[in-house]
DNA sequence: CCGGAGGTTCGAAGGTTCTCGTACCTAACG
DNA sequence: CGTTAGGTACGAGAACCTTCGAACCTCCGG
C-alpha cells in the first residue's frame, strides 16, 4: 500500500491478483471507464468526467473496485477525485493484457466490415 | 446455438459476450483449467481428467460456464464427457486474449528469476 | 455566509455466484 | 447382474456484487 497527500490506497502491483483484474474489467462500467483512460494521454482526469448512467455512491464502489484491482490511482483533491491508468507499473505486471482488451472493445464496438 | 449428437449446446460465437469471458477467466478454477487446455495440443479431454479440488456438481457448474462464455465445446459420450477448447473462432473473435491470460498466468505461477 | 457540485459512508434490497449433498442417470467392468 | 465411475438436475446455504437513497462532508463561487 502507498499513501500519498491526497492519494487513497492502494495495492502494491506485485500483490495485485489477476482475478481481481479479471473481475474488474468484466463490469461493462468499469471496462468503459478504463478503455477511456487507455484511449487517453495518461494524464489525470476527473472522476465527475466520465458519463455513468449511475447513483453517485455506485460510482464510488466502482472506484475502489478499480483501485484495489491496481487498475488505477485516485487522488482526493478536497471537492474533487481524480484518476489516472498505472499504465507502466500495470503493463509490467500484466503485460498485453490492457492493450488486447482495449483493442477487442473497440473493435467490437465498431462495424466489422 | 450449435447442436450434434452428443454436443452440449454452445452460443455462437458472434453472441459471446467479453464480459462474461473476463467473468469466466476471472474464477480460479476456470482459469487453471483453460489454462492447461490453452497449453495443451488442442485435442479433447475428458472431463475428468482435471485434478479440481471441487464436488462433482461444482464441476458441472463451472464446465457449463465455460460453455456458455463461448470458451469450450463440450461432448457428452456416455458415460464420461469431453471439453474441447475453441481455439481458432475464440482467437477470431477476441484477437490475443487467450494468449496474453495464458503467459500472464504462467510468468506469475514460475519464479522470475 | 449560503448553496451547489462532487464524494464518501452506511444500510438495505435484489440478484448472482460458488459451493455442497442428495438423488438420479448411463455406460463399462467383472 | 450388481457395482462403480463419471455426470446431471435440483435444492439450499453462504457469500458476494450491483444498485440505490439518505445523511453527511468539503470545498468553491457568488
Amino acid at each position: 500500500m502507498s499513501s500519498m497527500p491526497g492519494e487513497l490506497p492502494i495495492p502494491e502491483m506485485a500483490d495485485v491478483d489477476l482475478g481481481a483484474v479479471l473481475s474488474a474489467l468484466a463490469d461493462p462500467h468499469r471496462r468503459a471507464v478504463v478503455l477511456e483512460l487507455v484511449g487517453g494521454d495518461g494524464a489525470e482526469r476527473a472522476c465527475s468526467s466520465f458519463p455513468l448512467p449511475i447513483a453517485k455512491s455506485t460510482r464510488t464502489h466502482h472506484w475502489r473496485v478499480l483501485r484495489e484491482a491496481g487498475l488505477v490511482r485516485q487522488r482526493d483533491a478536497g471537492n474533487g477525485t481524480f484518476v489516472r491508468l498505472r499504465r507502466d507499473e500495470f503493463d509490467a505486471r500484466f503485460p498485453g493484457l490492457l492493450d488486447v482488451v482495449a483493442e477487442i472493445s473497440i473493435a467490437g464496438s465498431a462495424p466489422v466490415r
